[in-house]
DNA sequence: GCTTGACCTCAAGTTGACTTGAAGTGGCAG
DNA sequence: CTGCCACTTCAAGTCAACTTGAGGTCAAGC
């Protein structure tokens, strides 16, 4: 107990073995050690893992994690950069819930045609002139899940 | 007036006619014509292009956008998924106000280390317990804009 | 001692939405 | 008529975050 192999920090993570090894060879998380050839991790890489998961969620990428936790000897984590993506966030998501209004407005409005309404065009125009443009976080499709 | 060429298109539209281009290929948008060899269009392009752009903001695929695009001559354009998506977004904005707050709190906590802080853990349990995984929809890093 | 199979490494493939580059064409100003 | 250069095509490259596959290692159970 307290030290995990690979297959076990997988289970307990959720993060596959393959995406481990990757996240290893980032710099992202460290082994403590080898038992042969096999990897060895201590239950800290459970947080670290956690950490790793919080941050993709917010939008950071992997190399940003990385240099968060390289710079992680400095006092604290850097409460400036989790403010200002905490802000990205909340444009963000004020963008979708102008996205939101939109498409609900269009499932429901009764014009003849979308084309036709007022509010859709509205919309359609906001679209055209970039309102819905990423700063830099934006929206993805294709979520690795069922394998 | 009115017939437009492929960087009349692209000026007024903000899209790259690399990018025109592609989408013709992916069956999008169309040309009414050529002259020579060059692609011409008329000016519903514009439109075609907000409705896309729109669709892409909401975190529709070009293949989603494309069968939409067929399917219109269906009555409207398809409410129901219109309302899916909404809902979708819906949820994704969920998780992401959750996310804001937990990185909000991260930057303003007192406690000595993040990982000592009550509420800081909690939120990592969430992450650590796939809370915050995408749906369908996540977020995504790498918006190309400058150039 | 031998087999098993989970683990290893390293290179290459995947996905989506484009962009880039090389090589060719042709409309139109001069 | 000529030359320029914006346009064309088609193949290949890019990016991020992984996954997959081939071929190899070795700890443990029988």
């Amino acid at each position: 107990m307290s030290v995990l192999d690979i297959s076990e920090v997988a289970r307990r993570s959720g993060v596959p073995a393959s995406t481990l090894r990757y996240y290893e060879e980032r710099g992202l998380i460290a082994s403590i050690g080898r038992r042969g050839l096999r990897r060895l991790f201590g239950p800290a890489i459970l947080d670290r893992l956690a950490l790793i998961s919080l941050g993709r969620a917010a939008g950071f990428s992997l190399d940003e994690i990385a240099a968060m936790f390289t710079a992680e000897h400095a006092p604290q984590f850097d409460r400036t950069a989790l403010s200002a993506k905490a802000n990205e966030i909340d444009h963000t998501i004020a963008r979708l819930a102008a996205m939101r209004d939109g498409l609900r407005h269009a499932a429901a409005c009764r014009a003849p045609s979308h084309m036709e309404c007022p509010t859709f065009r509205r919309i359609l125009k906001a679209a055209a002139s970039g309102a819905f443009e990423p700063p830099t976080l934006a929206l993805r499709r294709g979520g690795r899940s069922a394998r």
